[in-house]
DNA sequence: GCATCTATGCAAAATGCGAG
DNA sequence: CTCGCATTTTGCATAGATGC
């Protein structure tokens, strides 16, 4: 699939998710409307634009460390953003958003730069940093993924369902002929096209959009089997790279059959299922072919085998009514046989899309560090109240482990970067330090894990239980009556932690966790507060004992 | 960590060759 | 002409190296 992989995905293959994982459209619209009118979701946002304006995260880095790029604007929330293929990337700057407000103080040559990705730093990470794939990304949230669209696959399931109206008895459309004798015109020559596995050489003859057609239908064909309705109806059918006729799991090939033209179950096969040998001999020699009789006996042998496997399928399923011979397929989906007239394009392109998508890496990884540990539930956590897409999107990386910490930066820029944690000096900076590890690090999360024990009657076992929570969050479906603020909290905690690591970092600041921790999460009430009202009252009233409201005025008891 | 390219391994099909 | 064994070819899947 040369052409969607190399063109039609060639944008999808790269981009990147920068926020609003786990927003729907209309949501993200919303969000960005309420940005517009000056209404900022994430407190963070303020609190930063005061003095370090963006520099909650990557801002920072951008800011100060390359001096000569600005800043996207608000990039952090701009949402989901397709980068152009790599080397482009770097070399043009045509895709550079408009250089926004508050950009007075930065340097006089500046170039323009795509906006945010999950690249930390542009002049380091600019078109490097794979980030997450495609592939991964096409996946629901409930796997890891964000739901993206694979455009291939959506054209592939397009393309078959035209297929499956062409096959519709009862509906004729004026392309039909068209299409019937483009299938008449390669391989079997004949409307069966559509029951084989052609060969790329054999595809590439055909015209673009038939090829399409053709190549899109292949990618189905195993999930589906022909409407046989007796025994003549099987011997109808081709023998050669048909999926319904597998041995040992793969289609049967023979060069001598192919070249002797003998392709359908009947040219080979007596009405018993016995093979015609000698028949098959005898084209064989007429045609000149050089063959040996053991190896046609070995593969009819086997293509007598599946066919007869196949004929007792046939009869063992349901019979479906046809009201006349005409070709036409089954797709099996929970053991219901459904003709494929009946087929939605979402289903076909669900089907193709299980083909293309990947399970995380990160799963693997995180099993590693927690024996024992379901990783698939990390995808079904955190979350929160109301959470900034900003936050959203930390989380969202930190699954990923995708995350530049010092040993990946020292990597990329060993002059720049050092390996060791510049908040505490003591050890190499990975991810498990700069989250978990780290000495200030710890001493903030007991403070925390108090708080949620206290204020939110919220006791889990062990150190790993915590550990894991203070990584992911608690499950969304989660029984506790706090899950919602228990998330948000946990959510800010991981947020301050990245943030002040990247000021002792980039700025060489020393910011404490908790005051700053207390910074943000207040401001995020009080935006709760104003913007659901609400929700934010049935909060007040579930029996915690985190923060109080009095006239209007939040107070936290951390 | 991921994408791309290349090398490698595997199994099945095709072919080579000698013996009968 | 057939058979058995060995070898080559082919198609496909996977592993490893490399670059970003």
């Amino acid at each position: 699939m040369s052409g969607v992989e190399s063109e039609g995905n060639g944008a999808d293959e790269t981009c990147v998710i920068v926020a609003e994982s786990s927003v729907d459209m209309e949501e993200e619209l919303q969000a960005r409307g309420s940005q517009s009118e000056g209404f900022e979701p994430s407190p963070s946002s303020r609190a930063a634009q005061k003095n370090v304006r963006g520099r909650e995260t990557d801002g920072a880095l951008r800011a100060r460390a390359t001096p000569e790029t600005p800043e996207a604007p608000s990039a952090l929330a701009e949402g989901i953003e397709f980068l152009p293929p790599r080397k482009k990337a770097a070399k043009t700057g045509s895709r550079a958003q408009p250089v926004g407000p508050g950009r007075e103080n930065l340097g006089p040559c500046e170039k323009l730069k795509p906006t945010s990705s999950l690249t930390e730093s542009e002049s380091d990470l600019d078109g490097k940093g794979n980030l997450i794939a495609h592939r991964v990304l096409i996946a629901n949230k409930r796997e890891g993924g964000l739901g993206q669209i694979d455009i291939g696959a959506k054209k592939d399931a397009l393309r078959a369902k035209l297929i499956s109206k062409f096959l519709d008895p009862n509906r004729h459309y004026p392309w039909e002929d068209a299409l019937a004798s483009q299938l008449s015109n390669f391989g079997l020559r004949d409307v069966r096209n559509l029951c084989i596995l052609h060969p790329e050489k054999v595809v590439g003859e055909l015209k673009p959009f038939y090829r399409e057609i053709v190549e899109a239908w292949g990618k189905l064909l195993p999930h589906l089997m022909p409407i046989c309705r007796n025994k003549e109806d099987v011997f109808r059918l081709p023998f050669l790279k048909n999926p319904c006729f597998l041995h040992k799991g793969k289609t049967i090939t023979s060069s001598h059959l192919m070249e002797a033209g003998l392709l359908w179950i009947r040219d080979i096969m007596n009405d018993d299922f016995s093979v015609k040998l000698d028949f098959i001999f005898g084209v064989l020699k007429n045609k000149n072919i050089n063959f040996r009789k053991c190896s046609i006996r070995s593969i009819t042998e086997k293509i007598k085998n599946t066919v007869t496997l196949f004929w007792e399928r046939i009869m063992q399923t349901k019979d479906i009514s046809m009201q006349n011979d005409d070709l036409n397929f089954l797709l099996c989906q929970n053991n219901n046989p459904v003709p494929v007239q009946e087929i939605k394009t979402k289903a076909w392109y669900k089907l193709l899309i299980a083909e293309i998508k990947r399970t995380p890496t990160t799963e693997k990884i995180w099993a590693q560090i927690f024996p024992g540990f379901n990783t698939k539930s990390i995808w079904t956590s955190g979350g929160g109240l109301f959470t900034p897409p900003t936050l959203q999107h930390l989380d969202f990386k930190i699954k990923h482990r995708r995350i530049f910490t010092g040993i990946v930066l020292h990597q990329i820029n060993k002059g720049k970067y050092e390996r060791k944690c510049k908040k505490c000096n003591e050890q190499d900076e990975d991810l498990e330090h700069l989250f978990l590890d780290c000495s200030l690090v710890r001493a903030f999360y007991s403070t925390i894990r108090r708080t949620i024990q206290s204020a939110c009657n919220f006791h889990c076992g062990s150190d790993t239980e915590w550990t894991l929570l203070f990584l992911f969050g608690l499950k969304k479906n989660s029984a506790h009556q706090h899950t919602h603020i228990i998330n948000t909290i946990l959510s800010y905690t991981r947020f301050s932690v990245w943030t002040v690591r990247n000021y002792a970092l980039y700025e060489n600041r020393t910011l404490s966790l908790l005051p700053f921790f207390k910074t943000l999460f207040l401001n995020h009430l009080k935006n709760c507060f104003f913007a659901i009202p609400d929700t934010f009252n049935q909060l007040l009233n579930t029996g915690h004992t985190l923060f109080t409201v009095h006239q209007n005025n939040i107070t936290l008891n951390l």
